[in-house]
DNA sequence: GTTCCTGCAAAAGATTTGCAGTGAC
DNA sequence: GTCACTGCAAATCTTTTGCAGGAAC
């Protein structure tokens, strides 16, 4: 809330770790320059093969704790698409938010924005008995290329 | 679609079940009678503990064997809702559609409705490169209890 | 009688935990 | 020097699979 718009966010993530007491290791800084150059969201084990391909492999057990703890900080959301396993991806505040589109045939993963469904999810959180704090909206079906085979 | 709209949802899957060849066991039978009876979605293994309470356990093998078959058949919804397992509920044609609202703190998960939001759903549908099927939304928060206290 | 349904036991896959060594501050 | 961070191995938990006996049609 209180940080300048420049930067990246992996370094904003860096400045959240570092004032809620955390020290810095390679791997935790592997994986946020990772996530960073995302556009979409990751399983733990494709960020596993990922850091293992680059020059820095990161233990799994090391990728979930830190996983945890940047979700627990609200610096990554995980996201559920489907049978298979949890996925991450940055939480960027502003521009960045979005759902998702899973194809059943193929199981490609898609972002997607539609700023009248912000707008009545908004409405829709005064309106419920809870404080809302996230949303996850997921369509499923068949992506463009499967529809047409 | 074609069903008439008396009789039960256990007795509808029971019947979409026949028609498409399957016998019928009493794993399936006893599940199907739970399942029908749930205000919201369950765990296979809150099903399997609520089978064992009452007087027909049900292995959990079939359990999740019986669950693939519905979700297959469209007759029971597969729902995401956080860090936890699987839970699945009925779906029943028209009445019945709903999302969930799941508490952050205490874990509790309950349904919701919103015409609003199914009409914005159905816009967006049409709008998206993809065939979309089925939706699935998920809101996060404090429930009313835990955001009390 | 044939084929599906079910239970049991074992396997698989994702995620978590315990522990010891290394590194940041 | 202290305490967090990380890797490795083992454990845990959910879900899947193989197989054999029993049930439905």
């Amino acid at each position: 809330m209180s940080d300048r718009q420049t930067g990246t966010w992996a370094e904003h993530a860096q400045d959240v770790l570092s004032q809620s007491g955390h020290r810095s290791g390679q791997a935790r800084r592997a994986l946020l320059e990772l996530l960073d150059a995302q556009p979409c969201a990751l399983s733990a084990l494709e960020i596993e093969d990922a850091l293992r391909a680059s020059e820095r492999p990161v233990a799994r057990a090391s990728i979930y704790r830190i996983l945890d703890e940047l979700e627990r900080l609200h610096l990554v959301q995980r996201v559920e698409v489907g049978h298979e396993m949890a996925r991450y991806e940055p939480v960027r505040a502003g521009h960045g938010h979005h759902h998702h589109l899973v194809c059943e045939n193929c199981g490609t993963v898609e972002p997607f924005t539609d700023e009248r469904l912000e707008q009545e999810m908004r409405r829709l959180s005064e309106r419920l008995p809870m404080q809302v704090a996230e949303h996850e909206i997921v369509l499923r079906g068949a992506c463009k290329t499967c529809a047409d085979t």
